[in-house]
DNA sequence: GGTTTAACTTTGTATCACAAAGTTATAAAA
DNA sequence: TTTTATAACTTTGTGATACAAAGTTAAACC
C-alpha cells in the first residue's frame, strides 16, 4: 500500500508542481519566463516561489548588471524532495496500471 | 512543455488520489475498507467519494442482504480519467528525471 | 423494544489558491 | 535630470475546499 502521507503537499499543488517540474528540467529560469510559460499572474507565481523558498526547495540569483532580473533554481534539498515526490508518482503509476 | 491545465483537479487532490489509486488497483472496496486503509474520518471520506460520484468517476453497489454495506468502484469514465491522469504523471516523471 | 453498527449529513473552521491593484527600484528615454 | 517604462515584489480580498466532530438514519441482531 502506497503511503500517501508521504506525499509532499508543498510540491503536490498544481502550480508549484509545474514550477518544480520546470526547474528540475533545466537549471535556471527567469521570473518572466516562468510567468509566461505557466501563464500565472505575478502575484500567484511569486507566492508559490516564496512558498518553495520558505521550505528551502528553491533559491534565487540576481543579475546585478543591466535590468533587474531574478533567476530561480532548485536547491540541493529541492532536488532531493522532488526526486522523492517522483518516486511516489512512479508507485502510483505502477499500481494504477496493474 | 507539459500542459498542466490538463491536470484533473478532482483526481489530483491527495485524498481523492489515494481513493482513485485504490479503486484502480482492485475492483471493489467497501466504505469501511477505504476508511481503515486510508485512515480518513467518515465525513472526509464520504465527501471525497461524493465528489468523485458527482463527476461520474465512481459508482456504488449496495448489498441488500445482511448488514448495510456499500461498495465503491470506478466507472468506465473514472477509469479513463485516471488513465489520462497517469499519463500526465508519467510525463512529469520523465521530464523530471531528464 | 432497545442496542449496535455502518453509512451518511451537517456544521464550523482553518487553510490557501488566485486575481487585482498597488509599491519599489532601476534603467532607458526625453 | 526629470519622466517613463519595466521587472519584481507586496498587499488585500474573496471564494473554494479539506477536514474534523458531532449528529442523524436505517437496518439487523438481541
Amino acid at each position: 500500500m502506497i503511503d500517501f502521507d508521504k506525499l509532499d503537499k508543498t510540491i503536490h499543488e498544481k502550480g508549484r508542481l509545474s514550477i518544480m517540474t520546470m526547474l528540475a528540467s533545466r537549471g535556471e529560469w527567469k521570473f518572466q519566463e516562468l510567468r509566461d510559460q505557466l501563464k500565472m499572474s505575478d502575484g500567484n507565481l511569486i507566492t508559490h516561489l516564496r512558498c518553495l523558498q520558505k521550505v528551502g526547495y528553491v533559491s534565487t540569483e540576481k543579475e546585478l548588471k543591466g535590468r533587474k532580473v531574478t533567476k530561480y533554481l532548485l536547491t540541493r534539498s529541492g532536488k532531493k524532495a522532488f526526486k522523492g515526490y517522483l518516486r511516489l508518482l512512479e508507485q502510483i503509476v505502477e499500481q494504477g496500471s496493474s
